[in-house]
DNA sequence: TAAATTAACTATAACGTTGTAGCTAGTTAA
DNA sequence: TTAACTAGCTACAACGTTATAGTTAATTTA
């Protein structure tokens, strides 16, 4: 229940001014060597720290950054905060989360309480509900604030910021490639609505690949998960429709947007006794754990959320600390890479 | 970069004190009615809102809590961290988060950071140096200053705070009862080093059970899993280990302490075509995502992480609000359950 | 010896708020 | 008619810090 000691009290305490301790803590030669040293013992002895909320009310600057995900429980997002955490606290600054959980109204709300004083800049991966309502005056605003904004994994193009993304289209052609290369044609592509921006560009790649091999698309072979907040119901919906195209469809791959989809997959497969890879191949998008420690093992592309995480935070940084032109922005794009394991 | 409005620029905007401004947003009736819709009129144009940088110097407080654990990537933090999250929200309150590492450094660090002003009360779980050094003065120091703590999951005795725990002991026991009910008495447990005190309940807990249907325990079938920096390391001891056993040693049940050491066991017994639930069953503590898209999936025991978090926020609140007495500590007891899969 | 310089400090304002106390002009009460 | 009251405002201090601009007294310079 010892309050903090501050300057204030040292000030009283040592008969001198609150300047001669503020300078003296600074070590600064306008202050005589005994009373610096003096002061300085002090306040070690008593254990002082600065208060960091009068500095950043001072210096205008909180040395914090706010980060805005979609989901926490969540492996590919768990990698970015990881990877931004720990960029930023080697650079000095704190880092604090908000979770939108797909929600817009929370994204928003996320959005002003954070913009409100507390950081100095925001990384963030849109909502899911945000992106199908097309509606981003809040990230404009804080923009216009000029609260920086970096955003990352699910972007869009109509806010001015910095971004970080992944070549998903490519990475998913790549992808669809690698499976007609090993002769399977009747590649079956699980996606999520089209308004998510990386789930569309996956389609797009698998799209685009089959074209480059004069394969014709079949609509019955795109499987559009429809979500659900819970994602009980969601899984249920997907392995129905997947069992009802093995009936009807011939399949030799199935290619995944994120390894949920490809897990629960797996399981339909397993449940009518198809052989992996065998029968069926799978590829699926997020290395995360499931693609490890299922069997066998999923082959994923990895979107390298580590280095995503630092590269986000890297270019958040350099804005705030005014290392890059503030009215400049880039867009890094990463490189995914296919892991090949056993499913493939 | 429309830099945020203040009082004070309302006021010279207004030709009025920043007292009428702050009187009138708060709606005071000392200020007379015209007056005052002007300025709220004004003020709402303008997109005024309060800096909460100054509300905090102010009051003292910051409407932050901290939150340190030690993975961020990993499913059980991350559940609780949502949950965390969700509540604190709920009752006004961000969610500051660090990352120990399981790092002693690290933690003391960040606690040191926190503390300096940021937060008002810290919700943590213990990194495993320092449960291993037993050194916990940063804890001891924080709760000095007069910042609530509450410790969740990896816990310790000789600090006086609000805690909120599992009820590891009887769970494993239970587990491993239900193993014997199944008439496997040749259990293997996996489990960690001696200082993590969760690794340890959960090990007394097996042994009880052992006990209690007079099975004489065999040190062979204990394996103590090594930490390592870079969990690659770590699994190939623990691969390594279990293979050895199960040449020299009759095994029909494993129980593991995690779902990572339980879903790496999964792996070591296909390789060497073991049937699970057959030969060997299979039950996991942490009921995490490996374990419902693993095949067979494993039985696991869940820890219910959103309770967890739930309670943690709940008891830190209460002492941030005042509704609990700040010298009183409460330990809360989540039981676990098991959750029967295809493993056992 | 008076002016300039220096060492060693202190006072003040500011960051954006809020609560308490104070002020002024007009109204009411005795 | 003068004191008391009220409405409607403003001034000020404080939260903890720092940077700028003083203020002394002692010392050096011309």
């Amino acid at each position: 229940m010892i309050r903090r000691i501050t300057l204030k009290e040292i000030a009283n305490e040592l008969n001198v001014s609150i300047s001669t301790v503020s300078k003296s803590l600074k070590d600064s030669h306008e202050i005589g060597i005994e009373t610096r040293q003096k002061i300085k013992a002090f306040a070690k002895a008593h254990n002082y720290r600065p208060n960091n909320i009068a500095l950043s009310l001072k210096n205008r600057k909180t040395k914090t950054i706010g980060v805005i995900i979609p989901e926490i429980v969540h492996h590919f997002f768990s990698i970015v905060i990881n990877s931004i955490e720990k960029f930023s606290t080697e650079s000095g600054y704190n880092v604090i989360i908000a979770v939108s959980n797909e929600s817009f109204e929370k994204e928003v709300l996320n959005m002003e309480t954070l913009a409100n004083g507390h950081i100095d800049g925001i990384i963030m991966s849109i909502a899911k509900e945000t992106l199908k309502k097309q509606d981003f005056h809040h990230i404009k605003e804080t923009i216009d604030l000029g609260i920086p904004v970096v955003l990352f994994d699910r972007v869009i193009n109509d806010v001015k910021c910095d971004k970080v993304i992944v070549n998903d289209k490519q990475a998913a052609k790549e992808a669809t490639q690698a499976l007609i290369d090993d002769n399977r044609t009747n590649i079956l592509l699980l996606t999520s609505e089209d308004y998510v921006s990386v789930g569309n560009l996956r389609t797009e790649g698998y799209l685009e690949a089959l074209k480059d091999n004069d394969i014709i698309p079949d609509s019955d072979l795109i499987i559009k998960v429809k979500d659900k907040k819970g994602s009980q119901l969601e899984m249920s919906f997907l392995e129905n429709e997947l069992e009802k195209v093995l009936k009807i469809k011939k399949v030799d791959a199935i290619l995944g947007v994120n390894e949920i989809y490809a897990g629960s997959a797996l399981k339909v497969l397993k449940k009518n006794k198809i052989t992996v890879p065998n029968e069926i191949a799978i590829i699926s998008f997020t290395d995360g754990v499931i693609s490890r420690y299922s069997s066998p093992s999923l082959s994923t592309i990895s979107q390298h959320g580590e280095i995503m995480g630092e590269r986000a935070a890297k270019l958040l940084i350099n804005k705030l600390t005014g290392k890059t032109n503030s009215k400049e922005h880039k867009t890094e794009i990463i490189n995914c890479s296919l892991i090949k394991r056993e499913s493939s």
